[in-house]
DNA sequence: GACCTGCTGCGGAATG
């Protein structure tokens, strides 16, 4: 029963049902910002955030009070609209919500790809209670009922933005902001939004994502005492043998692999793959605990080790990986085993950072470094998430063994530093902020067709009024927009009537009537792998799969006996042998605070105390070998043909540098901490620093026109040279963060 | 040198 804490003043203010709810929970106390929350929902007069850690009770801090509120209003329509990135979270919220909807006479309506499209019409006949939908399903509603929305919106009373961070500053998450202006737009009148959100690294981006130009206003919700929990780090270290030059296993062709091969491939694994793998299973085995793998191909690797060291010992298997390429079926296979009864262990990339609630981790391990402080944070946030238990994390990190053979970058261990680098930041309690100042024209693209599939027909002006003075694409002027108009209609994707309203060309249309229109993301073609008719996954079509080829995937290995081109239908069958496929992927963007935390650590002398004996000793043979380079000093350093020079900043002013200097006509490279100047001494490459830095900062969109490829998002393949050219500039450079790098160098 | 996310309506066949 509830103690005196519970006749608080928030609670109170509860609807008398809900506070039976509650009780019925038998919870001792509302928690901080459940408490916190109720004011400002129930007043409905505002925006809210509430930003706290995994499995904080974030959920119930916004539905307490919402519930409250529907309690006491009568009507038809939708009252509140929940909007998740996931699937898996909607039903997962849906069985959580339902309990207490079934309670309170609310009902809750799941609505996604996978829902079945009668009950969704059920649904709609006599619009009610709660929805739960994602980004692209409600796009769908637009394009596809346009005209009835008004009718079921007109109740509105709250929008739910559910993982909230994963939206900001990402083109899905522009069309979401979209889609929340548009609701508003049809509805009639303004509908408070409630987004819920992990902890962020800034609280008023966040604030002017949920509510473009008005973010001051919005209310924050935030746990009082955020950091009462004890973590355990760890980094060990691991060194890469160098390969000896006479025997090179990577040589031998796939097709050259046969069923007697097994053996060798066992021996051809890399010793501190080896070692990691033989640590993993020492420590984690008989508990639950999740494995974050940077690479898919790392997870399969890491699964089918780990699988085997079970098999050798004659013990169930514990360990199965999960990644984005591996089928619903074998995937929630993965999750299940969490939450049973025996012991297990998932080898994962970022698919299971957040959502879906798998319970609380004995541990966490992190194989190779992260990429962000914020994704670290989240990942710990699996863990001791009991009370009184500690998040434990420990972090794998392999460099190689230096050698005269061995390249200047890799001896300063620029892996190992990273991953130092962001457990320091982690430990400030620093995150990075989203990114927010794009153009997102091709979402803005899928928006303008979207709009006029949902109207039948709009006139220019008012489309740009509605998308982009008073919408979410606030960055786009009359102007621009006119621009992008153009483009569209010498497309055919629209065209003008007489009387100047803008309709959906031919190729408009048949773009909007396909199913793929809905999401504003890039998806590259894929196979379908199938054993004995059960799908386990997809391979991206780049990878040559041909009959007789051997492959690890799902934590097994394979024959490939059949690929079927038309179809893209793939048969295997179980094999003794296989190898890692690879996965297509593109490049990630570390933050400049974290290089600037890595160039500060090669200057200290420092030792954090949660380095193994390898770490430390890599650490400083990393110091040593970055003082012996002069790169204290001066960031070029000539290395035979080629000048390398060192960025201590993140990848966005690194890709600004590197498109200068080739503008400039230097043949330019990129490795992970150094750009690579072919053919060209450091004194030509400070030249050409220099003659940068005479002058101010370059126009980026001026600057974006010498590169030659740039369309990288969805609908990019229509827009003009010039378009592309901003809309690159606004997303790939900052030739002012630039500017001051270079103007450091040729100064210092 | 990454990772992840998502999707309608219809026509026709098979089944209860």
């Amino acid at each position: 029963m509830p103690s005196s804490n519970q006749t608080s003043s928030g609670f109170d203010q509860l609807h008398e049902r809900v506070q039976r709810w509650i009780w019925q929970q038998q919870w001792m106390e509302l928690r901080d910002i459940q408490e916190q929350a109720i004011a400002p929902i129930l007043s409905a007069q505002r925006d809210v955030i509430i930003s706290a850690a995994t499995a904080g009770g974030k959920t119930e801090a916004a539905f307490l009070p919402i519930f409250s509120k529907l309690m006491d209003e009568t009507g038809s329509g939708i009252r509140v609209l929940y909007i998740s990135p996931l699937k898996a979270l909607i039903n997962d919220q849906y069985r959580r919500l339902s309990q207490m909807g079934e309670l309170l006479e609310i009902p809750i309506h799941p609505w996604h790809g996978d829902i079945d499209a009668g009950r969704k019409q059920r649904a709609l006949r006599h619009p009610s209670g709660v929805v739960l939908i994602t980004p692209e399903s409600l796009e769908a509603l637009f394009v596809r009922r346009g005209y009835e929305l008004a009718g079921i919106f007109q109740a509105l009373r709250y929008l739910v933005i559910d993982e909230l961070h994963s939206f900001i500053g990402v083109e899905r998450g522009k069309q979401l902001q979209s889609l929340m202006h548009r609701v508003e737009q049809v509805a009639g009148h303004c509908v408070p939004r409630i987004g819920l959100s992990a902890t962020l690294g800034d609280m008023g981006l966040a604030a002017e994502f949920i509510r473009p130009g008005k973010g001051e206003k919005v209310w924050l919700v935030q746990p009082e005492d955020d950091d009462g929990q004890e973590l355990k780090i760890q980094v060990r270290g691991y060194r890469i043998l160098a390969p000896d030059l006479f025997e090179d296993e990577d040589e031998k062709s796939e097709a050259d692999i046969d069923e007697a091969d097994a053996n060798e491939i066992k021996t051809a694994d890399s010793k501190d793959k080896s070692d990691i793998a033989a640590h993993l299973f020492k420590v984690l085995r008989g508990t639950n605990n999740l494995i974050f793998i940077n690479r898919r191909a790392d997870v399969e690797a890491y699964a089918d080790r780990l699988r085997r060291l079970c098999e050798q010992q004659r013990l169930p298997n514990e360990f199965l990986p999960h990644h984005g390429s591996l089928s619903k079926d074998l995937r929630e296979e993965a999750e299940q085993a969490l939450k049973g009864d025996r012991p297990a262990t998932v080898v994962c990339t970022t698919t299971l950072e957040m959502g879906i609630d798998i319970g609380s981790m004995t541990s966490i391990a992190q194989v190779g470094a992260p990429f962000s402080v914020t994704s670290t944070r989240q990942r710990l946030g699996r863990s001791g998430r009991r009370e009184g238990d500690a998040a434990i994390m420990r972090f794998y990190i392999s460099e190689p063994e230096v050698t005269p053979y061995t390249s200047p970058q890799d001896s300063l261990h620029p892996e190992l530093m990273q991953a130092i680098a962001i457990v320091n930041l982690l430990l400030k309690r620093w995150c990075e902020p989203p990114v927010v100042n794009k153009l997102h024209l091709s979402t803005l693209i899928q928006q303008v067709l979207s709009l006029i599939a949902e109207r039948g027909g709009i006139r220019a002006k008012q489309s740009w009024e509605m998308l982009c003075q008073k919408g979410a694409f606030t960055a786009v002027d009359q102007a621009l927009f006119i621009q992008l108009l153009r483009c569209l209609g010498g497309q055919d994707l629209i065209q003008q009537t007489q009387e100047g309203l803008l309709l959906l060309g031919l190729k408009g249309e048949r773009l909007v009537n396909h199913y793929s229109f809905f999401t504003a993301f890039q998806t590259p073609e894929e196979y379908r792998i199938v054993t004995h008719g059960k799908t386990l996954g997809t391979l991206p079509v780049e990878y040559p799969l041909t009959e007789g080829l051997y492959l690890i995937f799902a934590g097994y290995r394979w024959r490939v006996l059949a690929v079927d081109q038309e179809r893209r239908v793939v048969d295997v069958e179980r094999a003794a042998t296989g190898r890692v496929p690879s996965f297509s992927g593109n490049r990630g963007w570390i933050h400049d605070r974290i290089r600037e935390e890595m160039y500060r650590l090669y200057l200290s002398k420092e030792i954090p105390i949660f380095l193994d004996a390898i770490a430390c000793d890599l650490l400083n043979e990393a110091r040593t070998n970055f003082s012996r380079y002069g790169l204290a000093d001066s960031p070029l350093l000539s290395n035979g043909q080629q000048t390398l020079l060192f960025c201590w900043k993140g990848d966005l002013v690194i890709n600004t540098v590197l498109v200068q200097l080739q503008a400039r006509g230097l043949s330019v490279g990129r490795d992970a901490i150094a750009l690579i100047i072919e053919d060209a001494a450091p004194a030509k490459v400070l030249r050409e620093l220099r003659a940068i830095a005479a002058k101010p900062p370059v126009n980026p969109v001026t600057l974006a026109a010498t590169l030659q490829n740039k369309m990288i998002e969805k609908y990019d393949q229509f827009l003009s040279e010039e378009l592309l050219c901003q809309n690159y500039a606004s997303s790939y450079l900052d030739t002012p963060g630039a500017w001051n790098m270079i103007s450091e160098i040729v100064s210092g």
